[in-house]
DNA sequence: ATTAGCACTCGAGGGGCGAGAGTGCTAACA
DNA sequence: TGTTAGCACTCTCGCCCCTCGAGTGCTAAT
């Protein structure tokens, strides 16, 4: 594999990505390695056929790429250069100006990454099981329901309604806060669900209020303790000639809709330690309906350690460059976000 | 226009409904009329065609009924029989389980009608300027941010972080959260806004408050005073057999996407009064792209005689009598959760 | 007034054909 | 030995034409 057909196999990726058509031998000639005669050009895409970097769809159209030139491409001939700055620092600050639920910063991140992009966005939220209190406040709502609200320390809020004993006042409730607070500040979510019921024992047997608490920790272990992902710009696979037509597209949306499944894959690649962005293309996703798709995966992280996932799933031929430089700005800007401004840039 | 004019109308538009496929004499007279032979049913159908209640795409199809037989057929001949009553306890469940945050409300809404449907739906929510504060909360999130939680006589909680002046604690805002609650409950979030500013006059004058205050009274008008739209279950208009193809999906998708479109199009509907629901069929929309869709809307009362709307999107040849029992369902359950189950039922 | 019969029309689907794109191969060339 | 020009070959795409069948409108009979 000599240094001209690499530039051979880059051109045609490139050209593909742009085009979405079959690439010939000539074109390539003329649009990118203008010293070279087709005719050679013939002789090294033929090798490179046979060496498995692509293929024609019938023998008088020019080449298609593989998944195996598109890995080769991400991994080595990419120009990655970088984001010009004034993007990035449009996402950051787009960010960094709202602190907010957790679940607008989900949605967000996911409309700004289907947005620059123009595919598919994924955002995986995983459990808030170790997040930071900063503090706990309970609001009363109507006679027997109250809303906890969770403040951690990044200032991102969780709420959650739960049932209190009836003949608890806003001044109880207030009370109460109060000392949940002093005493959970600084714990995170999961070590608060086991204290809470230590705190159940030692404190004033109020049977309500031990119920209410009870009820309380088993709904921050529904609510926090597991992983979410949120899809959006779903529409955008419509714009993919691949698939114009419904009926090939309609395989694709129901993957994107099954949440469980896409789960199962975005944990199958965490696990997968190494770089910050990952791409899966075409078969490498495991995903049989996706052979025609590529998916893109950043990492972020919440808190202390705890690791979420951005991903942009688009056609094979996408942009990879952009995309993953989408990404990973995303991605920064989403940990610096979520862990409280006290790490990173 | 005699009766069996009107059941070969009808005939034709269920057919067609059912199909989607131009409707032939002989398929009336077989399946819908089984005593008339089919040179009737052609004679019959000729004059309908002429009274343009259906047309033919070609001379050797069958008949395809117009925007004028679905008026008919949906103002006389549709049998609306009432939804089993299973159906409608279920959907009135599951609004009534969960008292909520508004937005939450919205994005359940909108997700049941399209489940239930499978059509595009939407739900508008006018704002919130006139429902009436239970109690008001602020609860510190960072040195100079506060939540501030509105809890509204119906349970529904809205939420918006404020700035506060950074020598406020958690007692003093709790202090505060009393007084503005002591002074506003029963009050509409409007009548709030105008409160708010001759509180600040009379109140202890210091500067940051007063700021805190206006800030605060502003961001309610933002936030509450405009009208909202949230649209769902998008891409079930790929289950059209008339937008099979993506492209002719597309205007219609960017359409859906276009708030400001369709808020101007459920205010004209709104103001039109009498029916709880109303139905656009095709051009009757006004929205050239749509002219192969109607609209379902039915409307929903928040708090005392504020209107919202909710509605369903689909094909003219859409199951109007299912789709506009739904509506009502949902429309009725929705007004329930949204008055504070003080009315209705 | 209804119906059977029939000629007619038009779209869908399939086969044949020419044009064009792109290839592989061969032979000539540096 | 690597590169290139030339050429025959292959295959798709778009086109036309044809047949088939569905459904009609009209006419004449009941």
């Amino acid at each position: 594999m000599n240094e001209r057909k690499r530039r051979i196999l880059q051109a045609v990726v490139e050209d593909y990505i742009l085009t979405a058509m079959p690439v010939g031998s000539r074109t390539i000639s003329r649009k990118y390695l203008r010293d070279v005669s087709s005719a050679t050009i013939r002789n090294e895409m033929s090798d490179l056929e046979e060496l498995g970097y692509m293929m024609q769809p019938h023998v008088s159209a020019g080449r298609v790429p593989s998944a195996k030139a598109y890995r080769l491409y991400v991994d080595i001939l990419m120009d990655s250069g970088l984001t010009p700055i004034k993007e990035d620092e449009a996402a950051k600050d787009y960010f960094l100006q709202r602190v907010s639920h957790l679940e607008d910063v989900v949605a967000s991140t996911a409309q700004v990454l289907s947005d620059f992009t123009h595919y598919v966005s994924l955002v995986m939220m995983p459990g808030q099981a170790n997040l930071r209190i900063a503090t706990l406040h309970l609001v009363p709502v109507s006679r027997a329901m109250a809303l906890l609200v969770i403040v951690t320390d990044g200032g991102i809020i969780r709420d959650t309604m739960v049932h209190v004993a009836d003949s608890l006042d806003t001044d109880a409730l207030y009370a109460i806060s109060r000392m949940l607070t002093e005493r959970f500040t600084g714990k995170t979510l999961k070590e608060v669900r086991q204290k809470l019921r230590e705190f159940a024992a030692s404190a004033p047997a109020d049977p309500q209020v031990l119920q209410g608490i009870a009820e309380l920790s088993d709904q921050m272990d529904r609510e926090n303790a597991t992983d979410t992902i949120t899809v959006s710009g779903t529409h955008n696979i419509l714009n993919f000639p691949e698939y114009q037509e419904a009926e090939k597209a309609r395989p694709v949306l129901s993957v994107l809709e099954d949440r469980e499944r896409l789960m199962q894959f975005i944990k199958a690649v965490d696990t997968r330690d190494g770089a910050d962005v990952a791409v899966h293309i075409g078969p490498e996703t495991g995903i049989p309906e996706m052979e025609d798709c590529s998916v893109a995966l950043a990492e972020y992280t919440v808190g202390q350690g705890h690791r979420g996932a951005i991903g942009i799933i688009g056609p094979t031929r996408m942009p990879y460059a952009r995309v993953l430089n989408t990404l990973r700005l995303v991605g920064d800007a989403l940990s610096l976000v979520l862990t409280g401004g006290k790490q990173a840039e």
